[in-house]
DNA sequence: CGATGAATTGACATTCTTCAAACTGTGTGG
DNA sequence: CCACACAGTTTGAAGAATGTCAATTCATCG
């Protein structure tokens, strides 16, 4: 039950035990929340605003993003979810969804009723501050986010959000040899910084031949790790990550 | 205890009751919580990115912001804080602070204990759930500015945090006809939404031509609520308001 | 092989920034 | 009561970043 290669392998029991040793009662009662899962093709909402949902999701593998829309019809992504995020924990204590949740990639999404995750916050307050936590991390991310779309312009704004993906990718293993699959199109970077598709494309060409990304389909690589950081200005002090190594 | 005129009164208590009837209990453990009571001049920091602070601060009056500061030295402000507000929530689970919080007027602020925080969650479930809840509408709100600062220009821009700024000072009764003190400098605007101090006059300069708002040194009148509400493309849903009248 | 979604290009328009200066209001000290 | 200082607001002109529109190319896949 613990090889994220495993059919069955958690990202949300990882994700807490990288944050504290959780106790046999504690992984137990984990283990055993009761989960729907469902596999989603790519662009397909998995919640909307508006929603009054009874349950919250649990990204298990994948790319999904959480966005808004403008009354005028513009889409802004507020941030990316992988393996391990519930983007819609809020649901838990806020009755009407204010964003939309939608897949980028295939997902696996495990759905878990707010009746358990409460239940489970009460029994084990130490789960339940967890589980505070991460929506803190949440919002902390999105304060990032608002600094990175209202003070920094091209390069730098994607440099940026490429520092963000890459470290969190590396939290959960997704990185190898400075290497990731990004399933993420340039029209979703696009409403990601509130660029123009065609902008976002001529600043990733600027930023190639800057040499601070390579691609190849959706595989991105970092030649250069400490220049891109440098770039995008990037502090993963806000990620608030236990094992610091995986932003160096 | 429970007048907004009376020196003891607390917003805090007032916030937590108009999302639920507290019991004799809580609304005693809230009474006693200790707090240590500042008065702080305008422009000052409260605390500071980096910070590890052993205390929350609770906005008993004036007008605060939380921002965040480019390596370049570009300061955006991710949100403002009125009367009952707590910026600093976060610091309860996350051990350093990735954002300051500053005065913007004169402010009278109250530090309570970390450890008094837990404490009360503990004991008092409900309360700890509204905690949290209050930190997930910080959450919404930074959301609501990504979406703002990254899809809407100019006039709209604007436009949209005003009416956050109405709605929410309305809901602590600091609007009158329309009209309200908001001694928020053009400077801070222009960090606050991701321009520029000369833009954002400009923008204000539109606006009064516009007839969307008044504005007498701090007083900000707005003489047709519909039409700014319109032209922000607000919609309050992401406040997540208990008393609906506030927005409407 | 054609179809589809994604990436790329070019020319041009707009929004916003930059810089530098002038103006306004308000409070303070002489 | 004037003069001055200070903080905030306003102005103008020129430039840079980004948006718009409309094609075109590329890659993948059935």
């Amino acid at each position: 039950m613990s090889s994220p290669f495993h059919p069955d392998y958690n990202p949300l029991i990882r994700k807490l035990e990288s944050v504290f040793t959780l106790t046999d009662d504690e992984r137990q009662a984990l283990e055993t929340l009761p989960m729907q899962v469902a596999v989603l093709k790519d662009h397909q909402d998995i919640v909307r605003e508006g929603d009054q949902p009874s349950r919250a999701c649990l990204i298990l593998s994948g790319f999904a993003c959480v966005y808004k829309m403008t009354a005028h019809g513009k889409r802004q992504i507020v941030s990316f979810t992988i393996a391990g995020d519930i983007p819609d924990l809020q649901s838990l204590h806020l009755k009407v969804l204010d964003n939309s949740v939608s897949t980028i990639s295939p997902c696996r999404v495990g759905f878990i009723p707010h009746e358990a995750l409460h239940d489970i916050c009460l029994r084990y307050p130490r789960i339940g501050a967890a589980f505070w936590r991460e929506t803190l991390i949440d919002a902390a991310i999105f304060r990032e986010w608002v600094m990175n779309v209202g003070q920094r312009e091209g390069v730098s704004r994607m440099a940026h959000v490429l520092c963000e993906l890459v470290v969190r990718l590396r939290a959960v293993d997704l990185v190898e040899d400075h290497v990731c699959d990004l399933p993420i199109t340039q029209v979703e970077f696009a409403d990601a910084l509130g660029f123009t598709p065609v902008h976002v494309n001529r600043v990733l060409q600027q930023m190639r031949a800057d040499g601070l990304i390579e691609t190849q389909g959706t595989r991105l690589r970092i030649p250069d790790w400490d220049k891109l950081k440098q770039v995008g200005e990037f502090d993963p002090t806000y990620l608030h990550l236990v094992r610091e190594d995986v932003a160096a």
